[in-house]
DNA sequence: ATGGCTTGAGTGTCAAGA
């Protein structure tokens, strides 16, 4: 089966851009972050129209997340289980025998943001929540905006951004807190092009010169990772026009 | 140069993203 990961940053401005990309690409699910609607504003009608079921946590103006799937989803479940949290960032359900999580992990603004602590106590429950999904789910997918460059090469310009937010110590090591339970990052799974990114800002002509980040992220479950056939990210939407400052993010597990 | 774009709110211009 096909997974795919996606901050489109508005789904209702997306929305177009979002049906290509399913008739395109086919993929058996597609995690979408910042839907930035409420969910009597999703657009189930267009979603059922173009093939897909959707499950999906949204709210007004922020967060906002969903997992379309060409097969109904099961045992949904929105937001991280005993961690109160008004931000609409988690939603899990079951495609085709795989626990799939959609998550929308906070940005922390600065490091002297209470945002920042926020996303550190948020990341704390997420892994505390996540090493218990994993005994429940042997094949388990986490997919979503990390809002967290694991290693200098995910990074444009490692020394313009040494100590920011996205790459800081604390933040990189909540990330390895993840992959020390066993999940793999799937991109480095595969090799892969060097300057490798997920996100570009808007300004500054980033994209067109490649300066992004590496923060959108699929992991995997050891006995997922042991049938995961590729990972890749796919630049082509990044070159529509009013792109997601987010590119989609791939990977292909045998049956 | 703490700027630069984009979105949503809402009709001024600001918060938030990364």
């Amino acid at each position: 089966m096909r997974i795919a990961s996606w901050n489109v940053n508005s789904l209702k401005v997306r929305l177009p851009q979002v049906l290509d990309w399913l008739a395109q690409h086919r993929p058996d699910a597609l995690c979408l972050q910042e839907l930035k609607l409420e969910d009597a504003n999703f657009p189930v009608a267009a979603v059922e129209a173009a093939g897909y079921y959707a499950a999906y946590s949204g709210q007004k103006t922020y967060n906002g997340v969903a997992i379309l799937s060409r097969t109904p989803p099961a045992n949904i479940a929105p937001g991280i289980a005993g961690y109160d949290d008004p931000q609409r960032r988690v939603i899990s359900a079951d495609v085709d025998g795989v626990r799939l999580v959609c998550a929308y992990v906070p940005n922390g603004q600065s490091l002297d943001s209470d945002k920042y602590r926020y996303k550190l106590a948020w990341l704390a429950a997420f892994a505390g929540w996540l090493e218990q999904e994993l005994v429940r789910h042997p094949r388990l997918a986490v997919l979503g905006d990390y809002n967290i460059a694991p290693e200098d090469r995910d990074v444009h310009d490692p020394k313009a951004w040494e100590g920011q937010v996205l790459v800081s110590p604390p933040e990189r090591e909540a990330f390895r807190r993840l992959t020390k339970l066993g999940f793999s990052d799937s991109f480095r799974q595969f090799e892969q092009p060097e300057k490798s990114y997920s996100w570009w800002d808007y300004r500054m002509n980033g994209f067109k010169r490649n300066l992004g980040l590496r923060i959108d992220h699929i992991l995997l479950s050891p006995e997922l990772s042991a049938d995961c056939a590729s990972c890749s990210i796919d630049l082509e939407p990044r070159r529509n026009e009013r792109p997601s400052d987010h590119a989609p993010v791939v990977a292909e597990i045998r049956a």
